[in-house]
DNA sequence: TTGAAAGCGCTAACAC
DNA sequence: GTGTTAGCGCTTTCAA
């Protein structure tokens, strides 16, 4: 590995003048220029990032901190994160919180120590100070898919409308008794998720009725039993909008297993649209979230906050994307 | 941010007892050592990673290099290593390189620019003078799932052997017709998976047919056409063995569309257990590799490598971990 | 057992 | 337009 110094004895100038006519936006004699990049070519001179970051306090990476790059939403979140910092010339360091606030402070002090010139998480609710301190201490933060309150700059999909669109398609396809499948309520998104269904429902002159919420908020493989217990003893749900695609296809083979059939008997609409929806038997209807545009949008703020660096930030701002129904063979 | 400079004069001690008090295995006077950890709590201090870094030639960071986190292999081998390298008090900083040769490079060149102490791979077979130059340089690295030509170290499964029992189970269920569907056979575990099928024909006296051998190298999605297509025409196989899930999942689709049943007419065979495959109706009969282990093996192997630096290597070991068929629904 | 000092590779005043 | 120099925060000789 060659340093600056290399390529300056090479060139026959001072490693100030190679930095600034690496750097660019610093006047150097086009001659001198020439012969400095001269050397760095020939030497395939390749700059130290921990001692640039080091000199300048900053590293040229960002922190993405996500509970389970398992979930199926967040490969494509985290990919668009990737491809995005990438052509800003940002790595991203990725972490794993498990939703467990211990891990997300120990993953946030790790990379704080590496000077990671931003963060974005996609966090529970509660308990948010290591996130408040960060923004005290001005290191620009920005969170995706998951808000808290309005408090902090955020990439997020239009939950309620887009619940109450998918919703409302069930409605508007004759479908009267809607049964919901939450997901964890303190999670805003889910909140919004369940206004949005019963929203549509009051609009519509339908009531609502707490026995068909159901609650798959632990786990989502209790999903499975909770369905089909209800079907076990009632066959009176036309339709379900489940708040996940996870759930929406336990829903489907626990309403397969009580003998209906989706969509003839039951309508199932999911949320989220991962991968896998597409290729089922039938294909799930669904609300799709742009999610790899939703990790793209949040690096571009967050290097936006970045770049602004020093001015001290107003309120924060939310971005709110589409998401949009896709209807697909598992509602009628 | 406290640096070492504080807590040296807090504790009426130099930088370097700091230093050494903070190492550990370095001897410190035990009241001096009591007065830095003192300093060390009152001001929250956290060593610059950077400044150590540099200092060190290294980073206390990995640079993980996948194809696309989105496909659904990736997500379980990357939680392994990131869960691993974390409890080794290392970061992972991870790059998609869509199987592109010219992304890997400078993936590569930005990592080695972050003094990373070493790599994981899961890349393409041709063209590996970059990962041969990393050697040259003593950079350690290791390959995972996909081998190459065993000149690097490498965390693999026994594709063929777990294929060839695969095929096994199908034959031993009365199935002669079998057909496989392949991946690109120009990485090694393809080929294996393939070697596993014509052997199990072979010792089972079943004729190995190349008309049955489709190939779905290019886009997973012609998948469905290939085998719709022949099912248009033949109603002759009686078991399908794919060489990834979603292969077998198009499959599955393609062959009811054609309007047979799974497993009654034809029995079908994943590879993987990506997470949706027991969620599938009928849920797939696979061989699941075990991809977290294999990402956490892939990162003792490469610390333990890490820790030996400078001892010249000598041959390359490759660890290949066991992938078991998981029997479900897809066969009869 | 401890401190002073050098230096990892880079950038940015400051002089000229 | 360019060179000299100091210094980012840390570790590690070298002396004491």
């Amino acid at each position: 590995m060659y340093t600056i110094k290399d390529v300056a004895k090479m060139a026959g100038v001072s490693t100030s003048t190679v930095s600034r006519a690496l750097s660019g936006n610093i006047p150097v004699n086009d001659d001198t220029k020439k012969r400095v990049f001269d050397a760095v070519k020939q030497l395939n001179y390749k700059p130290n990032f921990l001692a640039k970051g080091l000199k300048e306090g900053r590293s040229s990476a960002i922190g993405l901190i996500i509970p389970d790059i398992r979930n199926p939403i967040f490969p494509a979140l985290a990919r668009g994160v990737e491809d995005t910092a990438r052509n800003s010339g940002f790595n991203v360091i990725f972490c794993n919180s498990d939703e467990n606030i211990e891990n997300e402070i120990e993953s946030v002090n790790m990379l704080k120590n590496r000077l990671v010139d931003g963060f974005i998480f996609a966090t529970a609710s509660v308990d948010c100070q290591h996130i408040h301190q960060l923004r005290d201490e001005n290191i620009p933060v920005v969170l995706m898919v998951r808000n808290i309150e309005e408090l902090f700059d955020a990439v997020v999909t239009n939950n309620f409308e887009a619940s109450y669109h998918a919703v409302k398609y069930l409605i508007d396809r004759g479908l009267k008794k809607i049964a919901i499948i939450n997901g964890r309520l303190n999670l805003s998104l889910y909140r919004e998720r369940y206004a949005g269904y019963k929203k549509a429902l009051e609009d519509h002159g339908i009531d609502f009725s707490q026995e068909i919420c159901f609650n798959c908020s632990t786990a989502d493989a209790n999903c499975y039993n909770i369905v089909k217990n209800y079907f076990a003893t009632h066959r009176d749900i036309e339709g379900v909008f489940a708040t996940n695609d996870l759930r929406a296809i336990e829903a489907i083979r626990a309403i397969k297993d009580a003998g209906l059939r989706v969509p003839a008997d039951v309508s199932v609409v999911g949320f989220d649209d991962i991968q896998i929806s597409s290729l089922l038997d039938p294909q799930l209807t669904t609300v799709a979230q742009p999610l790899y545009e939703m990790g793209k949008l949040a690096v571009e703020k967050l290097i936006k906050i970045i770049d602004e660096k020093g001015k001290r930030k107003q309120k924060p701002e939310i971005d709110v994307v589409e998401s949009k129904l896709i209807i697909r063979n598992s509602t009628i």
